[in-house]
RNA sequence: GCGGGUGUGGUGAAAUUGGUAGACACGCUAGAUUUAGGAUCUAGUGCUUCACGGCGUGGGGGUUCGAGUCCCUUCACCCGCACCA
């Protein structure tokens, strides 16, 4: 340690926190501590924070819970001799900086800056053990670059079923070439046809192009998609939130656009299998298992009367076919156009003008109403040829299956009311079962009934029946589907990695990956432009030179040697997918992660984040993870081997009342029964822990307030009080800067792990705070009472080894159950215990500060040091526990024979220093019980139950 | 509707395989000491009763020598998905 002056600038004898932290940060970042090396005898431990996005609002409460947690595990696993990677760094792409850009002219990438600046400040002042060196940020050219390059490597790829992973596009090129497609069992769009060698050779190279963007994992296709109008862009599923915008609520409604996908749903099975092998919650794997929603069913066709097409559904329950009374289409569906008869053509368009108008939203919320319109036509049943009237309705969604269904009024609820509402009949196929009143769902309980060969068989037998005889007839398979949509991959924004693609012939062509990165380019202005382009049609310098091999400006398009470039960018999630090997070799360029590093590091050992991202961000990283995987790119399928989430601390908000169409305000407590105020919310800083408003603050905050009236309650102005989610527009955020200038980072850490379980959601308070504070305090003066430096070098009591062994077992146990509130409370035991018994010893002093030091590390480097120790605390092992010095005197003890508890008697017992243990029963009692029998086994557990077992 | 989770003092919460419920902390009460940078120390604090005692882990029932913990049932709240064929 070369701080050696340093002791000399604290000068307090008391808990000078201020200096302490100040002069540790500094030694931290001066001699980069925590930096991580990829070269180790040690084993390894990578564990990893998910990176945050850097708002303008700065970092809050909320946002270190999970950052402490992980940076106590950290240190604990150093102190272990573990080589641990810890690292950091930002999802710096997004939303809020595009429309701060919007709204203001400044660049993104500016206000961006500035925003990671305060991150860093903030993060730095509560003394986490990052390594810095190894910062990402996906914003960064040299990390977008390999971003871009993923995606050139997923648009190069399609998914083959029977070897059961991606394989490159030139593979299936030359399949193609061989066989044409009828060998090829790959995952493509539904609407690629059957074509033949011959075939495939015959087509232009456009129409093959056009054929491949139908297999690769990355493609271009015309979909309906998520439009946000408000957000001028498109949306993901998870982005949408009850039928409006996760971003700010806005309404979402359908629309047909050329995007980006990623075929996600060829990893489906994978993805669904690859949650068994992971120790993540439990309640995030079966959120995971319902997005990816498999359901094993069938496909049946049905021949469409006067038609040469056939009309494919997908059913769970093909047993009831016999109970197909109508089939209902989605509106949507460019099916419904073609099948339409003149005379219902009117109604049909009407209908589905009617549906496109409404919002996502209204659709839902309208689940009673049951609408839809006869298409006039008809499908052949496949088993008695009867003939079943065609309904579009949109009660079936597009996207889902098919978009079609055989509709069973008999067995479902919805067909069953469809059915009731158009005076469509109902077929009863189920024995003793009456559907007089309602459908019959329940498939175990009975035996099927008039359907033909099915009759008489029970839901199971009568599902392999039926799928065999559809097999047979060719017209129909056993399949399984899956409710995992693809992805859409293109947003309509500026601020975002740009798609490394140029538009050749209306086809896209890849860059490769000596021109990456594809630098995002200036443009004047974020908006999209006046003919509805994304921003990115604002460049000035957005088209491809391919003879030159660079961007060039848009004058020189001439489709021949230069063209137009993609103005789409990528999704949030797509830098997210990958960071976490970005962080094992953060400053290659010639590799997205050295081969070397990736072998050593090899995955996450911990990885810590909310709940929320379950469905975005903790799916699609699983699926690049498998692709990449695939491409023997990273060494195991998948990424992330523990997960924990942490729970999200809440804001308190506070309300005033005010009376309705007045300046007056009434005290919470002052408002009579049954009294309609209006309740609007107060900045929670303005308010003390006792819920009294600061009625001067108040007035100076927000100009509303400047003239208001406050009725008083005995002298006190007292708030209502709400619990919410922080945010800025619920002025209830609390900063932890206010605390660590008060309190100091050590006791925000402590307090913070204090609160409750670490998955737990909490409401933000502070009322506690000091009982850390003390603590830390009490914990001080172990050492120093007044002036005075109190540890000596004399041997330690058997009384304080053993609560010091107590304390070492309790911290140790519990730290690898992520439980911290405990263990602080036995820390906090321990100092209590060790203050009452003035115990200084060296011997128990300095173990105790090891185990402080992962929670409060700039209080234990400190103490380390005094202490007279030459080495930084974290390189130091932590104390193991030994069992021998939990010595037990003569006690009352609950007592169990055989298993069996008899009695709570009395019992001397001896240990010896491995904790061997003896027990003598001092109790005339026994004898009975023992029966003149000696004991084969006494199982001893200090302070719980005796077990004798004869 | 489906799936997951949670219910313990005035508050945040503890309680390894069923084994002294409420550790630890906040708050509160009383006292001591000192009194102003939020201080420190001691005692008390689940409910009820003057007391002996009785009752207590959302409610009801069960298994067990023994249940916060296991089983059944019911209620309340939270989260996720939701016309998924």
């Amino acid at each position: 340690m070369c701080l050696s002056t340093s002791s000399n600038i604290i000068k307090q004898v008391g808990y000078d926190f201020k200096n302490i932290e100040k002069k540790w940060q500094a030694y931290w970042a001066k001699n980069q501590t925590f930096k991580a090396s990829n070269h180790s005898e040690k084993p390894k431990f990578y564990i990893l924070d998910m990176f945050p996005y850097p708002s303008g609002a700065g970092l809050h409460v909320g946002h270190p819970l999970g950052y402490i947690a992980s940076d106590i595990y950290a240190r604990f696993k150093r102190h272990q001799g573990f080589n641990v990677l810890h690292p950091q760094g930002y999802d710096s792409f997004g939303l809020p900086a595009e429309q701060y850009a919007i709204q203001t002219g400044q660049h993104p990438a500016k206000t961006t800056q500035e925003n990671i600046d305060r991150y860093r400040q903030q993060l730095d002042q509560m003394g986490f053990s990052f390594d810095w060196s190894r910062e990402v940020r996906t914003s960064e050219p040299d990390f977008y670059k390999w971003t871009q390059w993923i995606f050139l490597l997923l648009f190069d790829h399609y998914y083959c079923k029977n070897t059961d992973k991606a394989q490159p596009i030139s593979s299936l090129i030359a399949l193609f070439e061989k066989h044409g497609n009828n060998k090829v069992n790959a995952v493509c769009d539904s609407s690629v046809e059957h074509f033949s060698a011959e075939q495939w050779r015959s087509m232009t190279s456009q129409q093959q192009q056009h054929l491949l963007l139908s297999y690769r994992l990355a493609y271009l296709s015309e979909t309906e998609v998520n439009w946000c109008a408000d957000l001028g862009t498109v949306l993901a599923n998870d982005e949408i939130i009850n039928g409006v915008s996760e971003r700010g609520g806005y309404p979402v409604t359908k629309k047909k656009m050329k995007q980006w996908s990623m075929r996600i749903g060829a990893y489906a099975e994978r993805l669904l299998q690859g949650l068994n092998q992971i120790d993540w919650p439990e309640s995030l794997k079966e959120m995971q298992r319902n997005w990816i929603g498999k359901s094993i069913g069938a496909k049946v066709f049905f021949q469409i009367e006067g038609h040469n097409k056939k009309i494919e559904v997908f059913t769970t329950r093909p047993d009831t076919i016999f109970g197909v009374t109508f089939m209902t289409l989605a509106p949507e569906l460019d099916l419904v156009q073609e099948i339409t008869q003149p005379e219902q053509r009117k109604a049909v368009e009407a209908y589905i003008q009617e549906t496109q108008k409404r919002t996502q939203r209204e659709r839902m919320a309208d689940v009673k109403n049951i609408t839809g319109v006869f298409t006039g036509s008809y499908v052949l049943h496949p088993f008695t040829q009867e003939r079943i009237p065609i309904w579009i309705g949109d009660y079936v969604l597009a996207d889902y299956g098919t978009g079609a269904v055989m509709a069973v009024p008999c067995g479902d609820q919805r067909d069953y009311e469809f059915a009731k509402e158009f005076n469509i009949p109902i077929k009863n196929i189920f024995q003793g079962v009456s559907v007089e009143k309602e459908a019959f769902e329940d498939k175990g309980s009975t035996i099927i009934d008039h359907s033909d060969f099915l009759t008489g068989l029970a839901y199971k037998e009568a599902m392999q029946s039926v799928i065999q005889a559809l097999e047979k007839k060719g017209c129909g398979e056993g399949t399984t589907n899956y409710r995992l949509r693809d992805a859409i991959f293109s947003r309509q924004r500026y601020w975002g990695e740009p798609i490394p693609m140029y538009y050749k012939d209306q086809l896209p062509q890849p860059l490769e990956l000596k021109h990456l990165p594809l630098h995002l380019p200036e443009v004047e202005k974020y908006l999209p432009t006046p003919e509805g382009a994304p921003p990115l049609g604002n460049a000035p310098y957005w088209a491809w030179d391919t003879v030159n091999e660079k961007v060039v400006e848009n004058s020189r398009i001439d489709n021949k040697s230069v063209f137009p470039l993609e103005l789409n960018t990528m999704p949030g999630w797509a830098g997210s997918s990958w960071y976490f090997y970005r962080y094992m070799d953060a400053s290659n360029s010639d590799t997205f992660a050295g081969k070397e590093a990736v072998k050593y590091w090899k995955e996450v050992d911990l990885y810590l984040g909310g709940s929320e991202h379950a469905t975005g961000h903790l799916l699609y990283s699983r699926f690049w993870q498998k692709f990449l995987y695939d491409l023997e790119l990273l060494p195991v399928e998948e990424y992330a081997k523990k997960l924990i989430n942490q729970g999200m601390i809440l804001g308190t908000s506070a309300f005033v009342y005010r009376k309705p169409g007045t300046q007056t305000f009434l005290s919470k407590d002052a408002i009579p029964e049954g009294v309609q105020m209006e309740p609007i919310r107060v900045d929670v800083n303005l308010v003390n822990s006792a819920d009294e408003l600061d009625i001067e603050a108040v007035k100076q905050w927000q100009p509303q307030f400047q003239n208001a009236d406050f009725e008083l309650k005995n002298g006190v102005y007292k708030v209502g009080r709400e619990v919410e989610k922080m945010s800025k527009s619920k002025y209830n955020v609390v900063n932890p800067d206010a605390i660590c200038e008060q309190y100091g980072a050590d006791t925000l850490r402590m307090y913070e792990m204090f609160l409750g379980p670490i998955e737990q959601a909490k409401p933000w308070n502070t009322a506690g705070i000091s009982g850390v504070h003390n603590f830390l305090k009490k914990y001080w003066r172990l050492f120093y009472d007044d002036q005075e430096w109190l540890v000596h070098e004399q041997q330690p009591s058997n009384k304080e080894l053993k609560i010091l062994h107590e304390t070492i077992k309790k911290i140790t146990f519990d730290i690898e159950h992520f439980s911290f509130n405990t263990c602080i409370s036995g820390l906090m035991i321990c100092v209590n215990e060790l203050t009452t018994l003035k115990c200084h010893s060296k011997a128990i002093l300095s173990p105790l500060t090891l185990l402080l030091s992962p929670f409060a590390p700039h209080l234990a480097e400190e103490i380390w040091e005094r202490l007279g120790n030459k080495t930084d605390i974290s390189r130091v092992e932590f104390p193991v526990f030994e069992e021998g010095y939990l010595v037990e005197d003569t006690k009352n003890y609950p007592v169990s024979f055989n298993g069996k508890m008899r009695f709570t008697l009395e019992l001397s017992l001896q240990l010896d220093q491995k904790g061997i243990q003896e027990a003598v029963l001092n109790d005339t009692r026994t004898s009975e019980y023992l029966e003149g029998k000696t004991p084969k086994k006494w199982i001893i557990v200090p302070n719980k139950i005796i077990n004798i077992v004869f």
